[in-house]
DNA sequence: ATAGTTCTTTGACTAAAGTCAAAGAACTAT
DNA sequence: ATAGTTCTTTGACTTTAGTCAAAGAACTAT
């Protein structure tokens, strides 16, 4: 546990130096819960979506934005489509305010940076931007789901457009799996959660990432619709599924999954290519079919 | 000032993510500033030295304290050679519950890299290393201090000891450079401090390393005593003194910079070729010298 | 011995942060 | 239309965190 040592040291340290700064600075004319409000308002949202994003207490929240709106920083206003709720939006005098704020924390964070050479700030912005990528895919978890669960059949629509933009003949969705090919014995459904702002499990998860497996034929699994959502791509998701998938096929007593995929997208042959897929021919004929592969599961350390 | 803003986003996601946890979870049954002093008491301190430490005001560390005594979570007691002082110890109680602490962040620390392989995690605590190994850096500054000053003494003590004890033959003191030396005109003395707790300029602030610039005939500078704090190794400090140094030479109108090093210092060495010292024959004869090097300053971009 | 300084304690406050429950308005599903 | 749910507001609190000043005990330097 070596790794978990060198996570909470760093966590100290860069609390330490830099976190309590940030928020130190941050607020300097007012207290901290309404400035840290009033960033996180940005252009405007539901006292709802604050609520939960910032896990207050409803009475609170109420009486931080009816201060702000004192102030003649935001206005609160009422949806169209919900009298119920109420968004909050910055007057211009709240967006300055939030500007001043970002100057200073601009600064503070130049002012850390300055002591570096270009090549060494380079170097530490490379190694916090992998930091977050790892910290990022730590935080995702992989779920089997029911084929037919709103959150799979949203990954679905999701990845229907997607690749509907990206293949030149467009892209059907009735070719997607039907629920029942991928629920229970007979296949598996995978969604990949983005825990909420606080990475734990709570209402702020969101799905990012999907994979289906069905039966194909005995023994024969498929692997379809692998999708990871805009913002988590380049996390090393799509191999997590991947093996999420794999891992569902064994325990299915599958010992081959083939899968196929079209030309256009060479990073996810690619990407097949380096977990231990090879090219076959066709084991099936389709439209947006153009590349086949397959990989054996039996080998290595199967259960 | 890309760096800035990724810094920024960085520092965003990192306390959302870990930051807030943290302490959130570490002070459960406690008031978060209780659970912190309990935290910071570690085997003991004086209240003195963590009003220092924590920035805390006089009156309410004291009240702090004593409700963790009336807890039953530490013993206050009279240090023998102060009486005004007053040192804090935990209790076994006191232990049992910082381990709890520890335990509960370990664990969460644990969850959260649990998802990723071991190489993902390798990969991120090398990251982690190195941001933080370079904002250390960046907390550390330069400063020009007189030769006299007991800074500059206390480095050139630390740094004797240093060699001392690793030169097979010892080190004599007397062989220091003098303070009218390095001072004024003659020369000049730098030290490195290293921030206190929060980075900026503060009562934390404490030497890591110094360097020394003397005359040695006209035109040129001898550079002596580059030291660096145990602590503060490896992470590039001696460069930004030796820079700082040749900053001091150029201003005082010298074009060559020489100095001369023992056989044993064989990384000072690797050092100062990389940044364009050559060897060069012994312009000065004396016991501790195996190496000589010289560096033009009057190429590139000085001023 | 004395004056000045350091350190802790105590009293008297204040502001911020947050909790809980009740109530009312507005929506949704049946 | 009715019952149940969601969302915000309000009142009445509590706890936490912190500040400031005065005072007293103990030390240090002269």
């Amino acid at each position: 546990m070596e790794d978990v040592a060198d996570l909470r040291r760093f966590n100290r340290y860069f609390t330490r130096r830099i976190g309590v700064l940030d928020d130190h600075y941050l607020g300097q004319d007012r207290p901290l819960g309404e400035a840290r409000l009033l960033f996180e308002i940005g252009d405007g949202v539901s006292l709802r979506e604050l609520r939960t994003r910032l896990g207050l207490d409803a009475g609170y929240l109420s009486r931080l934005a009816r201060a702000l709106e004192a102030q003649g920083m935001v206005r609160v206003g009422v949806p169209p489509h919900d009298n119920r709720l109420r968004i909050v939006e910055p007057t211009p005098a709240g967006r300055v305010e939030v500007e001043e704020q970002n100057r200073r924390a601009d600064a503070l964070a130049a002012g850390l940076l300055q002591a570096l050479t270009p090549d060494q700030r380079a170097e530490l912005t490379g190694a916090l931007a992998t930091a977050e990528r790892l910290l990022r895919l730590a935080g995702i978890t992989v779920e089997v789901v029911d084929g037919a669960a709103p959150d799979a059949r949203a990954c679905l629509d999701a990845y229907a457009a997607d690749i509907d933009a990206r293949f030149p003949e467009g892209f059907d969705a009735s070719d997607l799996v039907g629920p029942e090919e991928v629920s229970g014995e007979a296949g598996a459904f995978l969604v990949a959660y983005e825990g909420g702002g606080d990475g734990v499990e709570g209402p702020g998860a969101r799905p990012v990432g999907c994979g289906a497996l069905r039966r194909l034929e005995p023994g024969v699994g498929e692997i379809r619709h692998v999708w990871v959502h805009r913002d988590a791509r380049r996390l090393g998701l799509a191999r997590r599924l991947l093996a999420g998938l794999e891992d569902a096929a064994r325990a299915r007593g599958l010992d081959v999954v083939r899968l196929d995929t079209h030309r256009t997208l060479t990073e996810a042959q690619a990407m097949y290519r380096a977990c231990g897929y090879t090219e076959i021919p066709a084991y099936v004929d389709h439209v947006y079919a153009h590349h086949w592969f397959e990989k054996r599961l039996t080998d290595g350390p199967a259960s």
